[in-house]
DNA sequence: AATGTTATTATGTCTGCACATAATAACTCC
DNA sequence: GGAGTTATTATGTGCAGACATAATAACATT
């Protein structure tokens, strides 16, 4: 028995046998230290893990105690599609379907926190594995974030030139289940109204809004994720 | 600036702004905790803590270097359902709307490596918030997990029961969409073929399978976190 | 040139010690 | 008894130094 690890795999068992139930204060990391025979700084460590993966709560003074209902985290990889696709060892590829630069639809400007009168990029392309369509993503780019002459997306994905090239600090996402609008049918080459999987992100500069990304994905796609 | 936050942020600021560009290696440990007057174990922390947020990784010997297309993660919170609906500030309750000894489908059983002939406890619940059907879920429990007497479950969820009873160690999420079933529909009260945001989850225990359950959420449900 | 061996070096982790900070408990004073 | 003040205590974070480990680079050997 050594390192920080041996000591976090002990905590656990004793959580999950339940010598420590839950909800219940669990000794200091001074007595633990004496206990597994190492320096504070160690327990310290084990237990910070712990803590961070939703399974003690601690507060100064307070001490450490096991969660009673135990939140569990899962943790999502937001990839490139690219990767996603030949992870699964298929080709590549993508279309863009149209381009154009117009004000976005409220929902979208709202989403970003701009005037809805704001011109914007619009970009939607397909995306392709071993030639089948895969993912349909409707995009919305701020044009304040690119450069002059702006970048081909008909050559890079916009998505590609994005993590590549502008730095975002924060964003958010969420997923959902929608209907297949005509123009996702058509693209995916699915009935309409069709279940598709939609994920939709919104990503922020230290200074301005980026991009809003709607991906539809079609009936079979499954988000996994080990918890 | 002071404490190992100042430095993580120090050097964030440095990647997003690009003076150690996407790919590149950084310097040592050593020389950043000179050139932050600090020790090389605050550096360290800080590093360690980018690197576990996907923006940096390290190799022993090799160094430190900025991760070239970023795979952000995000990360989920699995709740407890009633917690979902009290925190939006909803009432909430639960119906049993079937409850039963059987053997499960085979897919069931195949994601729990149990034999197919294994008899199962089958429990199809639906969860209301504010009166209004919510949640329709339908669960399989390994019946060896349960006491006997087993619990009522018309009076505790079974979900709630066993985050509360039962330790549980390992399992996996997944999330898709699909067209509401007619009893989801019934149970949801919404038509048929409605797509629906599913929520499919196994847990394992240490030794032996617990449960399997499938959670659909009608229309309208999204499922958000910050990136 | 291909292979095997030996530094070298950056990160990973541990030890002891120290002080900071926050939350609780104990105590004082009115 | 209630309110405000002062210990007390557990965690948070810091420091300097040490050894372990893995991956690379440099060198030597065949």
């Amino acid at each position: 028995m050594q390192g920080w690890e041996s000591i976090r795999a002990e905590v656990l068992n004793r959580i999950q046998t339940r010598i420590w139930p839950p909800g219940a204060l669990i000794p200091s990391e001074q007595t633990l230290a004496q206990e597994f025979h190492c320096a504070r700084a160690t327990v310290n460590r084990a237990l910070r893990d712990l803590a961070l993966q939703g399974v003690l709560e601690r507060k100064r003074k307070a001490g450490t105690r096991v969660v009673a209902l135990p939140i569990r985290k899962a943790t999502l990889d937001i990839t490139v599609i690219r990767h996603d696709i030949t992870a699964r060892g298929q080709s590549y590829s993508f279309h863009v379907l149209s381009h154009a630069i117009t004000t976005p639809p409220m929902m979208v400007a709202a989403r970003l926190g701009l005037a809805a009168n704001t011109k914007m990029i619009q970009l939607q392309t397909l995306h392709l594995a071993d030639g089948k369509p895969s993912v349909y993503e409707d995009r919305w780019l701020n044009p304040a974030v690119l450069p002059t002459p702006a970048p081909d997306f008909t050559r890079q994905s916009a998505n590609e030139w994005l993590v590549a090239e502008v730095a975002y600090t924060t964003g958010d996402i969420d997923f959902s289940a929608e209907p297949a609008s005509p123009s996702e049918a058509a693209a995916l080459n699915v009935p309409s109204n069709t279940p598709l999987f939609i994920i939709e992100r919104c990503t922020w500069d230290a200074v301005q809004p980026i991009t809003w990304v709607r991906l539809s994905h079609p009936p079979g796609y499954r988000l996994q994720t080990p918890l």
